[in-house]
RNA sequence: GCCGGGAUGGCGGAAAGGAAGACGCAACGGACUUAAAAUCCGUUGGGAGCUUGCUCCCGUGAGGGUUCGAAUCCCUCUCCCGGCACCA
């Protein structure tokens, strides 16, 4: 017998598909379509496990679905600019476009090597100008829609990759990609309005099956917070101060009112203010003072009197108005209204400055109203002290308390987000090119449709400053005002990458269209994904970016659709030691030696068998070891099958019975949830059982080959090389690939009798044989002639026998 | 604090409300071998008993509940992971 040798028989037939051009998107409008997409990688050095894992899974389902008869997509690209190959260009003076292509041909060897059944004819790479140009053509919609703009505010710097970042992109205060602590910089940045979509993103109505956790964290991302703006009128400086709360059952119990030392009416009351010295010196100390992110997190609450009064809406009594370190311009109105009795920050503010405590929602566990709290009390209750809302409910106060402002104009139903606009102006080179023009006539004007794509210059000096480097670009600043012709100069700022994997999947159904983003027939046919398979890290960042790009596509009528993405999976990290795979930790596994070692086909086969595909997933060196174990017994019971001879019939039926359960089990858990692991371990329980039936002799080799035949077709999308080889040995002439995924009849069972639980009471006692087709009263029978279940249930009131068939009977005694 | 997800042998993990621990790993015993590797065949949740292959008890984070029957459903709690968080 010939030893089985993966390498061999992988790179053979890896060569065979690729010249038969076996996994091209074939146009076929009769089948129904399925668009299975993994994340894209994006082009550093190499591909590590969590890729091999990903794009494992991918395969699997790809090959699955086209047995079953379905038109696939399955297309792959490089998400190729970014910050990393700037570091490279400097680090190993390389040109980030030269770095980059040649990671491309290393992971694109990989891929192949992975065996990954790709459409290689769609590959999209985004550093590449027919594709940023599309960027740029979108950018330009945008802008024209009135969804583009640009302000200078402070952005989230990170001073190691010397460029701002969105705030998708700093998490716990730090760089997404780096870690470095962000900073706070003022500067001029282009930014799009997602916010205006916050609604519709929350509408999770047109996805189908994504994983809780994900939409989760979208919905606290978007942060939507509904409540009610309250006038104050202000009469030393006649101005109107809105405040926003969630919470206007409170609002007799507001005892002060603070705003943002960034509120625009804080000069004015400065001006007028009899303690103007201390609210400048304050404000002054306060603004020098949050540097980093982080460092908010930690402040002490801090404020200062104005000695301004505001007048109470509904009492008219005075309020007096501080101005708190504490009350963010970002959100809300960037002025709050201080309910210290059920708002325990006020509450501590005003324990500080001692400024009075008004309790107005009653604990229903109170007795009384308590003279004075320990600490804020948040929960609803009874309105007290409340006026003509005594007695109410709080939850429905909220409502009472907002329309009578709304009635008598002091206030109005209001809702707010979380959520901020997308920065995407990234202070680099290896990116999109931003096509707009500054015209010292005209002003800001995008640039012509016609001169797209406006193309990154390959000369250019990379410093790694804070600066972009095409500001030193002659050629490329140097322009012309598409307008009126005058001398302009274009903005150096790049696009955040993110937008280029906005709607990668978008080009993949027409990488042909030149004209045109994509054609429209094609993305309306194969869009939505209808698997989408990648990592958690980008459930909000990509996830989001995506769902948004779609929806202002659909609205400018470029697709018909609204939800990029009909079901996600988030696949589980690879961890080696509980640690995330990595350099510094020195615990990479390095796919390639795996694959040297053991062939693709086992390195595949352990990662889909070793955990379910949402779970973190342990590298085990043993584990790996037990796969190659497992194909090593297939390929030997091949050769096994190929020279057996017998012609007895007995075990046949059981056989037949087997691989038809096996094929009934694995199609099943691959459609409910692409549990792949068990799938595996129904192939291995089959593989035990036949080998035991070959040695023993009591099947005939006709109906052996014929459940071989069946096995080799449901193992092929999981080590689809090993099974390739095998089906040509038994002079099968197509690739699997073209084959049905076998079909099951429903089980009959051929076995005489049947082996079931006993329980007395609902606690297992044991087991007996049956025949098949006994009901409740004859196995009970049968029980009584059981000395053991005879004696326990004999001389007993039974008051019910309940039989679940081909499982348990359970006879329910009187005890 | 709010939201989401978890907790099952020595380990990774299985289990329509119906025999908990499939499958794999590890461990142990045996066969083959001069020997080892490889391979093959057994045993393997914990505890107790004896007549040694059978009987009993306990067991899915903890405690209650529903049910003939709960890893699974409900309530309370503990711990772990993830997201959001001076968000008004």
């Amino acid at each position: 017998m010939e030893k089985y040798n993966p390498e061999e028989i992988e790179i053979k037939w890896q060569k065979k598909w690729e010249e038969s051009e076996l996994f091209k998107v074939k146009y076929n409008r009769e089948k129904k379509k399925f668009y299975i997409l993994e994340m894209f990688p994006y082009t550093s050095a190499q591909i590590h496990m969590g890729h091999v894992r990903n794009y494992t899974i991918g395969d699997v389902v790809a090959r699955y679905k086209v047995m079953n008869k379905y038109n696939i997509l399955h297309p792959i690209g490089y998400d190729a600019f970014g910050l990393p190959a700037e570091n490279a260009a400097i680090k190993q003076n390389i040109h980030p476009k030269e770095w980059t292509y040649k990671n491309i041909d290393t992971i694109r060897r990989q891929l192949k090597r992975l065996g990954i059944s790709y459409c290689w004819e769609r590959e999209v790479i985004t550093c590449d100008p027919e594709y940023y140009k599309w960027n740029q053509y979108f950018f330009i919609q945008f802008f024209k829609r009135g969804l583009v703009y640009k302000k200078k505010s402070p952005a989230n710097w990170c001073p190691s990759c010397q460029t701002v970042l969105a705030n998708e992109q700093v998490i716990d205060g730090k760089c997404w990609r780096c870690g470095e602590i962000v900073e706070n910089k003022n500067l001029e940045q282009w930014f799009i309005k997602i916010t205006e979509y916050a609604e519709r993103l929350l509408d999770f109505s047109g996805i189908k099956n994504w994983p809780e956790r994900v939409i989760t964290m979208q919905k606290n991302w978007i942060g939507k917070s509904e409540g009610c703006e309250i006038y104050f009128y202000i009469p030393e400086i006649d101005e109107i101060l809105s405040v926003f709360t969630t919470r206007a059952d409170t609002l007799l119990g507001v005892t002060y009112l603070v705003l943002s030392p960034y509120h625009p009416l804080v000069e004015k009351i400065t001006k007028v203010s009899s303690n103007s010295k201390e609210i400048e010196k304050f404000i002054e100390r306060i603004k020098k003072a949050s540097l980093t992110v982080q460092d908010i997190l930690k402040i002490e609450k801090e404020g200062v009197d104005t000695k301004i009064f505001a007048v109470h809406p509904i009492t008219q009594e005075k309020i007096p108005i501080w101005i708190g370190n504490y009350v963010l311009m970002e959100y809300g109105t960037g002025a709050v209204m201080a309910v210290p009795a059920h708002d325990q920050r006020d509450f501590e503010f005003a324990e500080k400055y001692n400024l009075p405590i008004k309790i107005v929602i009653k604990n229903p566990e109170w007795k009384e109203i308590p003279e004075k709290l320990e600490k804020a009390y948040e929960n609803h209750g009874i309105m007290v002290n409340s006026e003509i809302f005594n007695g109410l409910d709080s939850e429905k106060g909220k409502e009472e308390v907002r329309k009578y402002l709304e009635k008598i104009n002091k206030g109005k139903k209001s809702v707010y987000y979380r959520l901020k606009d997308w920065c995407i102006s990234r202070q680099r080179y290896w990116g999109t090119p931003i096509p707009i023009i500054y015209c010292p006539k005209c002003g800001i004007v995008p640039e012509d449709e016609k001169n797209l794509p406006v193309k990154l210059p390959d000369e250019v000096k990379i410093t790694g400053k804070g600066e972009s480097p095409l500001k030193y670009v002659a050629e490329f600043l140097k322009c012309k005002c598409p307008v009126c012709g005058s001398n302009a100069e274009r903005e150096t700022d790049t696009m955040d990458t993110f937008v280029d994997s906005s709607w990668y999947f978008l080009r993949y159904a027409s990488t042909w269209m030149e004209n045109k983003p994509f054609d429209k027939d094609e993305v309306n046919y194969w869009l939505p994904v209808d698997q989408y398979i990648g990592g958690i890290e980008h459930a909000i960042l990509h996830l989001l970016y995506s769902r948004f790009f779609v929806k202002v596509l659909k609205d400018m009528g470029f697709v018909n659709f609204e939800e990029p993405f009909e079901n996600l999976l988030c696949q589980g990290m690879v961890i080696k030691d509980g640690a995330k795979m990595s350099k510094s930790k020195g615990n990479v596994v390095d796919p390639e030696d795996m694959i040297k070692k053991y062939g693709v086909d086992t390195l595949r086969l352990f990662i889909l068998f070793a955990a379910p595909p949402e779970v973190d997933l342990e590298w085990s060196e043993k584990g790996i070891e037990g796969c190659w174990r497992f194909l090593n017994r297939v390929w030997r019971l091949h050769s096994e099958i190929k020279n057996y001879s017998e012609q007895n019939q007995e075990h046949d039926e059981k056989l037949k019975f087997m691989i038809n359960k096996v094929v009934k089990g694995i199609t099943e858990d691959i459609e409910k949830e692409f549990q792949f692991n068990t799938c595996i371990a129904k192939m291995m329980e089959f593989i035990n059982f036949l080998n035991k039936e070959l040695n023993e002799k009591k099947v005939s080799k006709y109906i052996v080959i014929e459940c071989w035949k069946k096995f080799i077709k449901i193992l092929y999308p999981f080590t689809p090389h090993i099974c390739e080889e095998m089906w040509e040995s038994l002079n099968e002439k197509n690739f699997l690939f073209n084959e049905d995924w076998p079909s099951y009849e429903e089980l009959e069972i051929v076995e005489e009798k049947i082996n079931i639980g006993v329980q007395i009471n609902g606690k297992i006692r044991g087991n007996i044989e049956i025949p098949p087709d006994f009901d409740a009263e004859k196995i009970y029978n049968l029980l009584l002639n059981n000395e053991k279940f005879k004696k326990i249930i004999e001389g007993k009131k039974i008051i019910k026998k309940i039989y679940i068939p081909n499982r348990l009977i359970n006879i329910v005694i009187e005890i």
